[in-house]
DNA sequence: CTGAAAGCGCTTACAG
DNA sequence: CTGAAAGCGCTTACAG
């Protein structure tokens, strides 16, 4: 592969006449300029980023942690917007996917060693180890709905507040005044802010919170089952809820088969809102009314706020909050859109 | 950040001597290495990849190089096997983003610049300028349902005549014998060889094939919307087949929805098989019979298949065949298993 | 405007 | 078994 070295030579200049045209530099004559422009047009050369980076100090890389399963449609909904991005910065995403092989392995470490310049974090809970390692060190780090703040470290999440209080606002206005909510027990950053999400908006709709109508899984995964599970519990209480707001639209699929399983109607029997908007919404009947959080934007913002908090140290964000948006289907007994 | 020259000094041994701990080299007295391994642990060293990557002339990255869309599930579930390989193998994933940033950019020359050592390819067609240039580079390729082969070029992809075999197979012993087909136009390997596919099972079952029945569509994306549309123009024959192979589940998805706004139901005025096995099938009604494309696994093997390649330059693998698997459900008048 | 020299943090013959 | 020296392909003061 040719280096900097064959340019130069083939340019008929010094190899750092050749470095600064490729940097852009000013102090370089137009007639070199074009020279040189023209030899690597020709050989066809790109400048070796190891050689580069390691006097810089610098990868042009940026890096995801996310938790080892890792199989999760958010995910790929942000790293879509993420790619979107980085089309404009320069700057590579990579994966470290060493986990397993060392005992001690330290995420932080294996950033540094690759100079991985900045992390998007997502998907784990506020104790990990790699996190904190993370945040221990001085690369930036942006997490996504884990609200934690430091030097280097700002997180980004949905409003999940409004959101909660638009599905909640819609169910009353369909007419509903016993609502049920149904959700991972409130541990973690999202948990806890979509249930007091929850009550503050019941208050504002001058609703009442009714302890047997909220039940809590201790699966922290909104799993299709635990829906299931907890919409089973709310089912084989005496009396039920006309509306139940499902803190995830997968557990709202798995409160859908326990419904069907009971012969229970949606939404004649009772109404359900999902949280997420995902694909699958458009595709169970009746349609899934539910809170839209434009997850794409989420990367995509995530990426842009990163690359400033490494170009710029001295800028240190605390908390991104993005819109969210109540998207009316059929769950609710209101006519589609 | 500590380099190999801080470790040898409060080790009291040469740099030299601590590569050579590093890298597991032989010649050295026990007592040393223990002495060098010690300071690594307490000042929390590792290697800087750059420098390493500079003076090997490698960078223990594998790069993904997928379509400009990328929103796919598809390839996130292959993403979920590749990253459960690469976690045995010491290389890191990384994604070349900056398709846009130069007029006249070349991927298999961003590849270069960072060493990167191999790339999985998915999505591409085959006359893909990206795909070309790779194939012209030395850099190992494995490429997910794309059958090209080169001297450092294999494809790994599902056993799909088979696959579509067992959908007609199960039609038949359904007592279906009226089978229409809906897929993309026969443009590229996977549209053409499952339409072969479906030509051949027929035959092996001695069903007639039936022009009239096989609709294609302009669309290569296999949407909601082409399925939808595809359904729509069977409908509108004189005669209905008995059954219908969708070459994709979002086909099927928009087949179903063509069918609920004619007022047809699923399985008794047709049956409907999908392909691929996405998570949907389960979720919509009837749940969706489709042929199981392991997808994940695809993803596993496509890495290990790609480091091997890496590691033995002889190593020249060809086509990689992966198995599928009929999944019954209820879209084809069986009992859900 | 141009280029010689030093240095980024490693590895690898090679000498001892 | 140990280490001095050269070199990987760049960039960056600095001198001219």
């Amino acid at each position: 592969v040719a280096s900097i070295n064959d340019v130069a030579r083939l340019a008929g200049v010094s190899p750092t006449t050749v470095s600064k045209v490729i940097n852009n530099y000013k102090d370089v004559s137009n007639k070199t300029r074009l020279k040189v422009q023209k030899i690597i047009q020709e050989i066809n050369f790109s400048p070796n980023v190891m050689a580069r980076g390691l006097v810089k100090g610098r990868s042009w890389t940026v890096g995801i942690l996310s938790t080892p399963s890792f199989q999760n449609p958010f995910l790929y909904s942000a790293m879509t917007g993420m790619k979107k991005a980085l089309e404009n910065t320069g700057y590579d995403l990579i994966y470290l996917t060493q986990e397993n092989k060392q005992p001690n392995y330290n995420f932080a470490n294996h950033c540094l060693g690759r100079n991985v310049e900045g992390v998007i974090a997502f998907g784990l809970e506020k104790d990990s180890k790699h996190l904190i390692d993370l945040m221990h060190s001085e690369i930036p780090a942006l997490l996504i709905d884990i609200n934690l703040v430091g030097k280097r470290t700002a997180y980004i999440t949905s409003d999940n507040k409004t959101g909660v209080y638009q599905a909640v606002q819609h169910l009353n206005n369909m007419g509903h005044t016993k609502i049920g909510y149904l959700s991972p027990k409130p541990a973690n950053y999202i948990t806890s802010i979509r249930h007091d999400g929850f009550k503050e908006a019941l208050d504002k709709c001058s609703l009442p919170y009714c302890n047997d109508y909220v039940l809590f899984t201790d699966d922290l995964s909104y799993s299709r089952q635990s829906g299931y599970e907890l919409m089973k519990r709310l089912i084989e209480m005496p009396q039920l809820p006309t509306a139940v707001l499902c803190a995830s639209d997968t557990l709202a699929i798995g409160a859908y088969e326990a419904m069907e399983e009971h012969g229970l109607k949606i939404p004649e029997d009772i109404a359900i809102v999902g949280f997420d908007d995902l694909d699958l919404c458009d595709l169970i009947r009746p349609k899934l009314t539910s809170v839209r959080q434009n997850i794409e934007a989420i990367g995509e913002k995530a990426i842009e706020t990163l690359v400033y908090m490494i170009e710029d140290p001295s800028y240190s964000p605390k908390e991104i909050i993005m819109p969210t948006e109540l998207v009316v289907r059929n769950s609710c007994g209101a006519q589609a859109r």
